[in-house]
DNA sequence: AAGTCGGGGGA
DNA sequence: TCCCCAGACTT
C-alpha cells in the first residue's frame, strides 16, 4: 500500500473514531501540547488528566512555569514519578524565556535542544500544535508500524529504531499531520493494543503482517527482561509532638531526585546508631509493616521506623535543609510516593488515635 | 549499546 | 504477577 493510502485510511478512520476532547486537545498551544507530551512520556492518559488540569491552572504559560520554585513544579508531580521529566520542563521554561522571549520554538533542532524533548515529543509539539508535517515515534506508533511490516527485533535496539523511524516518516502526510499525528497515537491506544488487538475494526488490518501471519501477540519484540534486584532502605520517620514528620531534601538528581523524603539509612544497625545519637540509651523505634515500591530497574524493601521526638534530647540530624511537615497539608516540595503514603497512614492514625 | 529514571493500570 | 505506557538522558 502506498504511504498516502496508508495515512488515508488512518485519517479517515480517525474522524469518526478518534479522540477529541482530550484536555490538551483544547487550544492546543505548543505550551499544553508540551506538558501534556511531557506528562505522557511512559504515563497513562487517564491518570495524567488531572495532573495536566491541576498543572495548567497552576502554571498556565512558559513565563509562569519559569518564574516558579522547582519546589512548586514537583509538588504538582508528586506521584506521576521520572521526576527528572519536571526538573527538565522546568529547566527548558527558563531556558525559553532567556532564549526564545518565552515563545516556544516552532523547530525541530529548537526543540530538541532543550532538556527534556526528544525527536519524537518535538514532532508532537510540531504537528499536533504548528500544524508541521513532522513525524512522532512513541509507543502506539511503534506497536503499529512493528505489527502492519513484521518488524523484528526490540525497538530498544539502533537498528530497529532507524527502521521505524524511517517508516514513520514515509507515512507522515504532509497535510493534516496533526490529525495523522492524534490518529496514531489513538489507534494503538484503543485498537491496536498490546494485548488482545481489536484487528476487526482496524483500517489497516488487510495489509497488516501481524494480522494476515497471527502474530499480534509477538509483535512487537518485547525489550529482554532480567530479573529485578532488590534492595533495602530503612525509612526514619521522626514525629514531633504536635504529629509533625521530619523530611529531608534529596539531592539534586538521581531517584527522587529534588524530592523531600524520610531520613534514610541502608541497614538496621545504622538506623539504631541514628537513634543512639539522636537519643541516647533511651530511645526505642516502633518497627512498622515493612513493604516493597517497585521501580522500573529494583526493587525497594521499605523498612519504616517510628520515634517520637518526645524521647529524643537532641536532633540528631543536620544533612542538607529539613522542615517539619504536617500530614494532610500542603507539602514543602515534592513527595514521592511511599513517603506520601507513610505520612497518610500515620496522619489517619493519629486521627484515630484521638478519637478515642 | 546499556543503564538510569516512578508509578500505576490492565490482563 | 508480569508487562508496558504519548521517552530522554547519561555513561
Amino acid at each position: 500500500m502506498s504511504a498516502d493510502a496508508f495515512s488515508r485510511r488512518v485519517l479517515a478512520w480517525w474522524r469518526d473514531n478518534g479522540r477529541k476532547d482530550l484536555p490538551w486537545q483544547h487550544q492546543p498551544t505548543p505550551y499544553r501540547v508540551w506538558v501534556s507530551e511531557i506528562m505522557l512520556q511512559q504515563t497513562q492518559v487517564a491518570t495524567v488528566i488531572p495532573y495536566f488540569e491541576r498543572f495548567m491552572a497552576q502554571f498556565p504559560n512558559v513565563r509562569m512555569l519559569a518564574s516558579a520554585p522547582l519546589d512548586d513544579v514537583l509538588r504538582h508531580w508528586s506521584g506521576l514519578g521520572y521526576y527528572a521529566r519536571a526538573r527538565n520542563l522546568h529547566k527548558a521554561a527558563q531556558r525559553i524565556v532567556a532564549q526564545h522571549a518565552g515563545d516556544v520554538p516552532d523547530d525541530l533542532d529548537a526543540l530538541c535542544a532543550l532538556p527534556g524533548i526528544g525527536r519524537s515529543t518535538a514532532g508532537a509539539i510540531l504537528s499536533l500544535a504548528c500544524g508541521q508535517a513532522q513525524p512522532i515515534l512513541d509507543g502506539n506508533v511503534k506497536r503499529v508500524l512493528c505489527r502492519y511490516y513484521g518488524v523484528e527485533g526490540w525497538a530498544g535496539t539502533n537498528a530497529v529504531l532507524r527502521q521505524l523511524w524511517r517508516l514513520a516518516e514515509r507515512h507522515t502526510p504532509e497535510r493534516e499531520a496533526g490529525s495523522y499525528t492524534q490518529a496514531m497515537m489513538d489507534l494503538g491506544a484503543t485498537l491496536c493494543t498490546r494485548a488482545q488487538p481489536a484487528c476487526g475494526q482496524c483500517p489497516l488490518a488487510a495489509d497488516c503482517v501481524a494480522r494476515r501471519t497471527g502474530r499480534q501477540r509477538e509483535l512487537p519484540t518485547p525489550r529482554p527482561r532480567r530479573e529485578l534486584p532488590e534492595r533495602e532502605a530503612w525509612f526514619l520517620l521522626l514525629r514531633d509532638a504536635e504529629g509533625r514528620l521530619l523530611l529531608e531534601h534529596r539531592p539534586p538528581s538521581g531517584l527522587w531526585g529534588g524530592l523531600w523524603s524520610f531520613p534514610e539509612v541502608s541497614s538496621r544497625v545504622e538506623a539504631d546508631a541514628w537513634l543512639e545519637r539522636a537519643a541516647g540509651a533511651g530511645g526505642v523505634w516502633q518497627e512498622l509493616e515493612a513493604f516493597t515500591h517497585t521501580f522500573s530497574h529494583f526493587r525497594l524493601r521499605i523498612h519504616p521506623l517510628l520515634a517520637d521526638t518526645e524521647t529524643l534530647v537532641a536532633s540528631g540530624v543536620k544533612d542538607g535543609p529539613q522542615v517539619w511537615y504536617k500530614p494532610g497539608l500542603s507539602p514543602p516540595g515534592g513527595i514521592a510516593a511511599p513517603v506520601a503514603q507513610l505520612a497518610h497512614a500515620l496522619q489517619v492514625q493519629s486521627k484515630s488515635d484521638s478519637q478515642e
